[in-house]
DNA sequence: ACCTGAACACCGTTCAAGT
DNA sequence: ACCTGAACACCGTTCAAGT
């Protein structure tokens, strides 16, 4: 009955993907793994330390640079499968935001988008905002998106009549039009 | 002793001001305001409606549109604006966050931009795609500072190091260079 | 109109102890 | 190395009743 991290994060997972966020609490994790709620501390500091190895692992299964393509084009790529890792993994965006805002989680999506906007030519600045403006956008709208279903779920609410991808997609070409601009503008 | 809505927002925000978003319990503020605990149902039917309220009085001090001004110039002095009232108020960024996921806030903010973009002359699926980023942006980049100096205060952690102002300018140019690039485009 | 009393069904976390 | 027993100090929310 001995459990490991990767197993505690699995039951995690599954929590999130059969009931919801509220749901996931080390007492109910604790449960479903066949363990009193105190074993976890053996594992994990606290609640917050166990969220963010959750939003590390949710974000792990999105692949690195693809190298001899355009940036704007990688970037692009990167942003859309960040979202579908989000969306995989129901609430999983609200997991992610609190995780990268209280330090303790490795944020390797923000610095890949610097990176390969980088080494596509874009000033170290620029790529800085635009992976800020990337990630924060994709979280944000994320979460409401996810909220959005959840509340659908337990049928509090109609379908909200946005179409999320769409908004995504709009303001996704906006940044990186922007990004677009400077690269070139810099150039010259 | 007869408490009004008003009288309970006030009493949310100092909570803020003087602990932090984990403090504010409908326990603590009803203690607050010399009251029981189930006092607080007769003026919200729940904690979300109550931060959702919180939230929109929150950013109401922002002045609206400025007339005769540049779209962009004003656009870029809201999304500042919202900035300034997020930092005023501790941990209002994440109350905000939640409150526009839960639906049950109104989103001023985001149709005041579309509006003053519009007016500018943006077509409506960009002007949508910049409120969007920019409202994003603004919010989560906002709940990483105000928890970053939520830590700082416990003592939890040191000072980041991070210049949130220059990665908001940064990210926020690169939005609005996305957005007067398709408003020129879009004239030609 | 606004509040209290009393209760229900939960939380995260700690500490000593077990194997 | 990993878990249990038992406890502490909390939560949000409901319902009937008071004034």
């Amino acid at each position: 009955m001995t459990n490991t991290r990767a197993d505690i994060l699995a039951a995690a997972r599954g929590i999130l993907a059969e009931h919801s966020l509220a749901d996931l609490t080390m007492r109910r994790l604790a449960t479903d793994l066949g363990v009193r709620p105190n074993a976890l501390y053996w594992h994990f500091p606290n609640k917050q330390s166990m969220l963010a190895a959750l939003a590390e692992n949710i974000l792990a299964t999105i692949p690195g640079p693809a190298p001899d393509i355009d940036w704007a084009t990688d970037v692009h790529r990167l942003a859309t499968d960040m979202r579908a890792a989000l969306l995989a993994v129901p609430d999983s965006a609200e997991v992610v935001s609190s995780a990268w805002a209280s330090g303790l989680a490795e944020r390797g999506m923000e610095t890949t988008i610097v990176d390969v906007a980088v080494a596509g030519g874009l000033p170290p600045q620029v790529a800085a905002g635009l992976a800020t403006a990337i990630c924060q956008l994709t979280i944000g709208l994320t979460i409401e998106e996810q909220t959005r279903t959840q509340m659908e779920r337990l049928g509090v609410t109609g379908p909200s009549g946005r179409l999320f991808t769409d908004e995504f997609e709009a303001a996704l070409e906006v940044i990186l039009d922007g990004a677009r601009f400077r690269a070139t503008s810099a150039d010259t």
